[in-house]
DNA sequence: ACCATTTGCCTAAGAGCTTTAGGCAAGTGC
DNA sequence: GCACTTGCCTAAAGCTCTTAGGCAAATGGT
């Protein structure tokens, strides 16, 4: 029997593409095996469980998104910047509907701790270098940024601003503009 | 046989309880149908599967969701009504953690409409009576307030913001008061 | 109070996903 | 060329979901 060259790295890939097609919920063992046209049972040899499947195609998620953002933030400062990171979540977001949702998949504390997620938060505060902000404040504002841009991105996904006007493209730059001007007009406590 | 008194509104309300003991995507109708000390078979009278179980739960959430916000905004304005929201959400997901999920939960169009997530728009809305903003910034306001709820909510759940000074509570009130100013001085386009 | 009807929960059964155990054959290294 | 390792397989058990059909308990009209 020819062999089908199963890699935990192939499986995580076709994973994530499994979920950008069908859902990141619905990722299941059983449908990688049968696109890979292999027994179920032989996947395990390569991943501990469906958790673990799970857990790597999150981490691949952030790594892309990571990696993404640096290229994004490059030569980039202020308003540009915080756009820039901005727009690479909502478009990311868009692109690929799965692998982002596997990037809010609840990680055990070590593989959290190992994953690109710590990347994240240094990129937002690369980005907060361009605006004046003193600690504790720049540690809230990363907060901030993260909250707003991921509850965004989450609610548009969910249809939450659906049907109705103005177009969501017109309020993200509107809430980017908003951002940036309370970014450089922070109050203070 | 005695009957166990099985209802949809049971059923629903147990799972609700489920979901925050034991988190929103663990529902099972057969852990529902154990906890009734009834065959699974005998839920499908009431229900019609566990999308629609899921559904009826989510439901309640966002009703139960909305009346506490109605409670909390009555008689306040201003930034003592944008913080009573904003908790309302925050509490409201730690107290029932799986409801909170619930209440994200992918509704069916027609669902979603005839829901209370209508509810929660308008009184987002109210809220921003106390702020000088006409239409489109309103509307894009409002997207901005549900986004910094829904987005630090869901990051401080998952434990995004954990094992960090300062401590969330700290920078959930400034965060408020950060949002309060921005609504104060809403920039032009 | 009695019988007919409705309603509620049951048994049975099929189908899918997950996971473990043990086997045979295709590659790998001496 | 042979022993060994590795990769995919079959088998099987356990769990969830869902439908179909049956018996008994409630309900209600006479």
């Amino acid at each position: 029997m020819a062999r089908a060259g199963l890699t935990a790295e192939r499986l995580t890939r076709a994973g994530a593409d499994l979920a950008d097609e069908v859902g990141f919920e619905r990722v299941t063992v059983s449908e990688l095996a049968r696109r890979f046209d292999v027994k179920v049972a032989s996947l395990y040899s390569h991943v501990k469980n469906s958790q673990d499947l799970k857990t790597r195609i999150a981490l691949l998620a952030l790594e892309e998104l990571a990696d993404r953002a640096a290229d994004a933030l490059a030569g980039r400062a202020g308003k540009d910047a915080l756009a820039a990171l901005a727009d690479v979540y909502r478009d990311y977001a868009r692109d690929h509907p799965g692998r982002y949702a596997a990037a809010q998949f609840r990680l055990a504390p070590e593989a959290a701790a190992a994953s690109a997620g710590v990347r994240h938060a240094q990129m937002t505060r690369a980005v907060l270098r361009g605006y004046d902000l003193a600690e504790p404040d720049q540690t809230h504002a990363v907060r901030l940024l993260g909250s707003v841009f991921h509850g965004y991105v989450s609610l548009e996904m969910g249809g939450g601003f659906s049907h109705s006007a103005p177009d969501t493209q017109e309020t993200w730059s509107r809430i980017l503009d908003a951002l940036d001007a309370l970014l450089r007009n922070w109050p203070a406590p």
